[in-house]
DNA sequence: CCAAATAAGTACGATTCCGCACATACGTTT
DNA sequence: AAACGTATGTGCGGAATCGTACTTATTTGG
């Protein structure tokens, strides 16, 4: 299982905004570049394919390569000493993965995991700081980005900190869901104890009462989105303010 | 009270790294940018007084104004629409205030407050805009600081969802007493109660029994640390951790 | 096809924290 | 000195969550 954890794929590096193999680029911030910075990037980038639970990064390793994802979902943990995991923050298409390398830091103390399959374009670590200082606004978006994820993660924060297990479990459900684009999520009761950080346990009994109610439907390692008005009810308010908060920062610029 | 909120004083601006008021400048950023880059924006800046709760930027509201603490304390504060906080960052003299706007962002949806009588050089948002493309070592120092304080709240994070009130407020009482360099701080259990998102009889209790601990006194509206090391036992992993990770990414470049 | 591994349901006492309320103590103002 | 506002101590029942453990169901692998 943790064999080949980097199954890299056939490099064909996309001329444009699509590449011959019709992997096509869905990654916002790979489609917001202009082309002469397109040239300059595409032909250091490798298409892969990431696994269910790979783990992109490892909390504390040096950061070898950064990742755009195309589609699928990445989540950003902080690890404790004891093992007991929290969720600071997802990326989808419209980020990257490795924010640290855009301002100069070598290594981060947060783990990135695949939360299903997915796709993305990568480069390694020396090649983008090579280029980089090139494509102004490439490094643009990718600040961006960072600040993007940097306010995310302050409302998971405070969520984490104030609202209880359902709240949050229909919290994270809506916002997963809505990256990935299937109503269908490869989710263990396990893995979101660890999203949420609390007990497998808790995480059955939130999941039984949604259930109940008709907002999800769920079997062995599998969940899936029912009636989402009903669940963004019973989701706490973090759900809405994260949305907007997105959608206020993609228009806002100087 | 609330009626002269920015009470500045006599905007003398620093020729170099010490003003003629004697004012010196403690703040780590101003510090280390390149004296060139320093007759920038000094002229620019307008030393204040910042009194005991005094909030520097009210969540949802537009960013005028860029504080560079110089000493003292700032709190970082996520609040919720009924009124709950948590804290989510620290900011001393290593930093600023403001972060959006290094990345063209003109909102942000944190509250900041001063924690304790401090004193800051501000500069406007148009004038700051103007002098950062000319001044390139200033911009990334912001930047890397802004990449800092994410990391750091998402430990934060992690520490407010997995560790009790008791460990938080040794945790917090620490963080907080080594920016300000003084023992007694002041402090009431209200206060402390937004910081760690929790209700004040909860500090209440917590703080009671760090006292009979010998560890701290306290009186109405001050803290005293007695025994940091005791203290340092009784707050969770995270202290450590921050530390650690603060001292870690000053030296880290590229 | 059976064994082993993994996922999910459930239970239980202990613990922490909640919301609320009220009493007391301190400090400032008049 | 008295009165007021603010800070703190404390108590209560209830809710949420914890740590742990055991059971059952499903899938995977030999």
């Amino acid at each position: 299982m943790a064999k080949s954890r980097y199954r890299s794929f056939k490099a064909v590096p996309p001329a444009a905004k699509q590449d011959g193999d019709g992997k096509r680029i869905s990654n916002l911030i790979l489609l917001a570049i202009p082309q002469q910075e397109g040239k300059q990037l595409f032909p250091s980038l490798e298409f892969m394919r990431l696994r269910l639970h790979q783990v992109l990064h490892e909390a504390g390793e040096t950061i070898k390569s950064v990742y755009f994802l195309n589609n699928g979902l990445g989540s950003v943990l902080t690890v404790m000493p004891d093992g007991k995991s929290v969720e600071v923050g997802l990326i989808g298409k419209e980020g990257f993965v490795g924010l640290p390398i855009v301002f100069g830091f070598k290594t981060s103390p947060l783990r990135v995991v695949i939360q299903c399959d997915a796709t993305a374009y990568r480069v390694d670590v020396p090649t983008l700081r090579k280029i980089l200082p090139e494509c102004p606004q490439l490094e643009k978006q990718l600040q961006r980005f960072a600040m993007i994820l940097g306010m995310q993660s302050t409302q998971l924060a405070a969520c984490n900190r104030l609202h209880d297990v359902e709240e949050r479990l229909a919290r994270w459900l809506l916002m997963s869901h809505e990256r990935i684009g299937g109503d269908t999520m490869p989710l263990t009761q396990e893995f979101l104890g660890q999203m949420l950080g609390t007990r497998r346990s808790s995480v059955s009994m939130a999941a039984s009462i949604l259930h109940k109610a008709g907002m999800i439907t769920y079997t062995r390692g599998n969940v899936t989105i029912m009636d989402k008005a009903k669940l963004a009810e019973a989701a706490c308010d973090c759900y809405q303010i994260i949305q907007e908060q997105k959608s206020n920062w993609q228009n806002e610029t100087r």
